[in-house]
DNA sequence: GTCTATACTTCGATAGAC
DNA sequence: GTCTATCGAAGTATAGAC
């Protein structure tokens, strides 16, 4: 008994229909949650049939891993981007504490808990996301001479997590001891890049 | 026009019924996510009626931020027996760094983004546990005599971060650099704290 | 390649029986 | 105080028309 390789259904990739979806899908979980990413509310917020949905993406969870995958390849463009004009330690820490995109990141976790699919593809961009900013860390560190006194993949995970509580507190609305930190933090880059 | 007050429509505090379906539904948001979490899907795992959970929760909201407050009393709870038999830098990083319950602050997190009453029940909390945080890292830290080098506040954001951003990635299989990071705070606590 | 008609499942919530 | 019968809306997905 061979599993039937499912036909696969799917419009053209640069099709107009199926962009307003994923936009829609995006803006969606953005304002609403993951749990309100569904067929019927994505395509009225395109202005579409709900049945479009499962004609470009076979699945719900087809949608939302093309979403995720588009949003985290424009991230890794802009980082790439910036890091190559600029590849400074203060400028990687700028990148960081931007808490853009910090909600939508939440909902992608929550989502990934329960569903394979989507943390497989998670996983897969926070690796890519991380390598790509160790080597910049690493750069910077061995630069200032400092990378013996701390590992950069301690540093960059210190840096991520205190970026991510910041964000997280933000949108709850806890802000006590932020600016705190952050001055910490950039007095601490401060005496490593003067300027 | 004044608001007619709901007729609550509960049942006692101490039902029985009432506590299957509390248990359920963290359960279901622990093993599924918050999406899971339907009256009927509540109502099956704990053996009743759908209908029963409207009757003790008038609506799926006031479910959530029930399960929510149990919880939350329960681990500020703990925090502090915790602390009042050992109130060492050491125990305090030790509580943090428990992964267990990690998913279920995610999907709360997720939820709170997007429901007013859930974000506040949440801020609420996140300040009362940071404040009893708070005492017990500045007591630690005015003990050992540092706490002019690194203000408490930072140490417990920066402790709070690692250990949040350590948590979500052992979740979804990525875990680069865990080991050195742990070792590395655990060595810069040993200094503090020998033995 | 694009979209619609339609099937069937599950949702939250209320009214009212016991 | 406790629980059931029932409603209308919303959910995913497929088959098939154009």
């Amino acid at each position: 008994m061979t599993t039937t390789p499912q036909p696969r259904r799917i419009g053209t990739t640069d099709s107009k229909s199926r962009t307003q979806l994923l936009d829609a899908a995006e803006q969606l979980m953005l304002d609403e949650g993951y749990a309100a990413v569904t067929s019927r509310r994505v395509a009225a917020k395109a202005g579409l049939k709900p049945q479009l949905v499962h004609y470009y993406f076979r699945t719900m969870d087809d949608l939302y891993v093309e979403a995720f995958r588009r949003r985290a390849d424009e991230n890794v463009a802009r980082f790439e981007r910036a890091v190559a004009a600029d590849h400074s330690l203060r400028r990687l820490w700028e990148l960081n504490i931007d808490p853009r995109g910090a909600a939508l990141t939440i909902e992608f976790v929550a989502l990934a808990n329960h569903r394979k699919a989507i943390r497989a593809e998670i996983a897969r961009y926070a690796e890519r996301f991380r390598a790509a900013q160790l080597d910049a860390v690493t750069a910077a560190l061995e630069t200032h001479g400092v990378a013996d006194r701390m590992p950069p993949i301690v540093a960059l995970l210190l840096m991520t997590g205190v970026s991510q509580v910041l964000a997280i507190e933000q949108a709850l609305g806890v802000t006590q001891g932020h600016d705190a930190t952050v001055a910490y933090i950039e007095d601490a880059i401060g005496r490593l890049e003067p300027g």
